[in-house]
DNA sequence: AATAATGGCAACCGCTCGTAC
DNA sequence: GGTACGAGCGGTTGCCATTAT
């Protein structure tokens, strides 16, 4: 990378790179306990530690934060990184918080270490197809009914409009694409062995994802997990 | 036993976005 | 409206450990 540095030494701006001490970390989690997280540009001047913002922020996020879950990615994780991914592609953030205590560096090592490698399958593919063809139709109805619901004096002003409430349509859209994932992915752990039908590249033992990915089964599920996601907000 | 290849993971880089001024 | 800055994100790199030859 950034070859004749190499690590644990000082770029041209002073900061130190590398891997962390034992020492450097003490110091960044005083500074979070004391000060909490954020303003990580002022963590060098308040505590001495000669790392830029950047490396503090990340150093936390991804290894310090008291909230993470060590260890190995469960067959139950990777079955909803599988899922997540085959929605939202390499959303690494998003799909880092429907799994708490993972950060997104190591749902993004993950997938590269374990399902880079392989082309992605034809039922993610389908799934993947699916979703969009959802997802248009979807937009097209919200549209239409915004074009019904508009006095045609407004029409002019609707189109003026039309590029920002675009956007909000498809971020309102995500979410609850996210939370009906998510949900489902509960529900399915809570089912017990819900996922033992899943073969390694997430597809079900019959080649199909059939239900998952009909979304119309979804509320179907949604009682059964409800209490749940309510206790993760 | 020595060396090469591979896997896993921590950390950095460049870019984008949001916000304050 | 433009600019600067902080924060976050995805992609990439490099190191170390393990496995294969």
């Amino acid at each position: 990378m950034d070859g004749q540095l190499g690590w644990g030494t000082l770029d041209n701006d002073g900061w130190r790179k590398g891997p962390w001490t034992a020492q450097e970390d003490k110091l960044l989690m005083e500074h979070v306990s004391l000060h909490g997280d954020g303003k990580w540009n002022s963590v060098s001047k308040l505590t001495g530690l000669r790392r830029n913002g950047k490396s503090c922020r990340l150093r936390w996020v991804n290894y310090l934060r008291p909230d993470l879950k060590r260890g190995n990615i469960t067959p139950q994780e990777e079955i909803i990184i599988q899922e997540l991914h085959a929605l939202w592609g390499n959303r690494w953030s998003n799909i880092a918080r429907s799994l708490p205590g993972r950060t997104d560096n190591e749902i993004k090592n993950y997938w590269r270490t374990h399902f880079k490698k392989s082309k992605p399958s034809k039922n993610v593919e389908q799934a993947r197809a699916r979703h969009l063809i959802r997802q248009r139709q979807e937009k097209k109805q919200g549209q239409e009914e915004q074009q019904h619901l508009h006095h045609q004096g407004a029409q002019q002003q609707q189109a003026d409009m039309r590029a920002p409430m675009k956007q909000a349509e498809e971020a309102a859209m995500a979410d609850d694409m996210a939370e009906m994932t998510y949900m489902y992915s509960v529900s399915r752990m809570l089912q017990g062995g819900g996922f033992g039908g899943y073969s390694s590249d997430g597809s079900t033992e019959d080649g199909s994802w059939g239900s998952l990915w009909n979304l119309g089964d979804v509320p179907d599920h949604l009682s059964a997990v409800t209490a749940l996601y309510g206790e993760r907000r």
